[in-house]
DNA sequence: GACGGTGCTAAGCGCTTGCTTAGTTTTCGC
DNA sequence: GCGAAAACTAAGCAAGCGCTTAGCACCGTC
């Protein structure tokens, strides 16, 4: 049996292949070493040239496979494409969930938007796929990314209510100065590169401050 | 003689085409109706699929041309995103420049906010494609983009530091700031879609108070 | 040590791609 | 109102695409 992450689960029966209709599958359970290498590789591929430029031969080479190797372990280039767009967002909602759970207001916030930030930088690779190829995944597997986003959303909507409520920020638009807030820890992923002056940790810094100079902290 | 945004002009002599080799053509001198019926298709196409999935027969259909009429205006389908990028890129450094100049640091940065979010709410389509297929250009086409957007920076710092100057403004870091100023904006083209209940004017609004903010004017 | 299932490859199918070629229609200076 | 340049099309080429098929090597199980 083969997981793998698309709109069913696919049971090969001798020479038969069949597909069933079965969603919500579980993300890191049963995924193979080579499934992951195969991510990576993906990865490493779609953020280098974009979704569509990245051919599965390519994906396959990168991971030291034939072109027919990949279909073992994904049904299509596009089940690779969203089974790296869950991984990156399962994995910034946990963050921003435990950084929104870490102290008063002012401490969230600052946490949410280092750590928020620096991931953007550290992952730019997985932040610009899952920003700009967001648009090449299939209607319904968009959706389920969409829910893991409002998730997100909704952790630093309540951190602003809370510092808003408590006296310790004077936002006027807790919707608008969350999408800011997020929108800009996004887009590090877009202008940031390895080999420049800012190092993540320094951008995590920076982006603290300004955070809470958004929210009116002086 | 047809005029491409390419690496050179292409003379047709006879039946014969020859590429010469000639640098930093003017814009939008000689471009015909039809050219810019094509850019106008193009960016539709690019935004809505991004480059490599948008193909040549859509462009042209589109813009009501069968396959071939492409190239009697664009030398490629490369050429096509380049002259996109930079009639992109000339129409906000030329913004961003005169709102630079309209008044004291604080108003000529509320204008540039307000004006450059604004731009990238009305033209996000154009903005998606100048940023995420950025990386389909040639190497040669590239560099003449960077240049336009040095001089965006270019203009943004200069408002910053004469604002720290006459003490308007409390900026730590300059060159961090304009980043991020300029990163807000940006980003704007990304999560902006039409029929939302944000209309480009009230981001425009918001983003000049959120630009204040962020350089400490209280 | 035969066995069924799994991971993988070599080969290739049907289709689409960017772009060219050869030729026709339209435009326009004179 | 004519001739040449420019604008455009029909047809198609070579290359590359995602994905499938058929079959081989290896695995633990009995």
């Amino acid at each position: 049996m083969l997981v793998n992450m698309t709109d069913g689960i696919r049971l090969r029966i001798g020479a038969r292949v069949r597909t069933y209709d079965v969603h919500a599958i579980p993300l890191t359970e049963g995924v193979t070493e080579t499934a992951l290498r195969l991510m990576e590789a993906a990865a490493d591929a779609f953020s280098d040239k974009g979704f569509h430029a990245t051919t599965t031969r390519d994906i396959a080479g990168r991971a030291g496979l034939s072109p027919a190797g990949v279909y073992v372990h994904f049904a299509s280039k596009e089940a690779l494409l969203y089974s790296i767009c869950m991984r990156g967002h399962t994995a910034a909602r946990d963050m921003i969930v435990d950084a929104a759970a870490s102290g008063p207001p002012t401490v969230a916030l600052e946490a949410i938007m280092t750590n928020f930030s620096r991931w953007h930088a550290e992952q730019y690779r997985i932040g610009r796929i899952v920003q700009y190829e967001f648009g090449h995944l299939t209607p319904g597997h968009r959706e389920s990314v969409l829910a893991l986003r409002k998730e997100i959303d909704a952790a630093v909507r309540a951190v602003l209510a809370e510092g808003n409520a408590r006296g310790e920020f004077q936002v006027d638009s807790i919707a608008d100065t969350t999408l800011a807030l997020l929108s800009l820890c996004i887009d590090v992923a877009r202008w940031y590169q390895p080999g420049s002056k800012r190092t993540p940790e320094e951008i995590g810094a920076t982006y603290g401050r300004l955070g809470l100079r958004l929210v009116g902290v002086t």
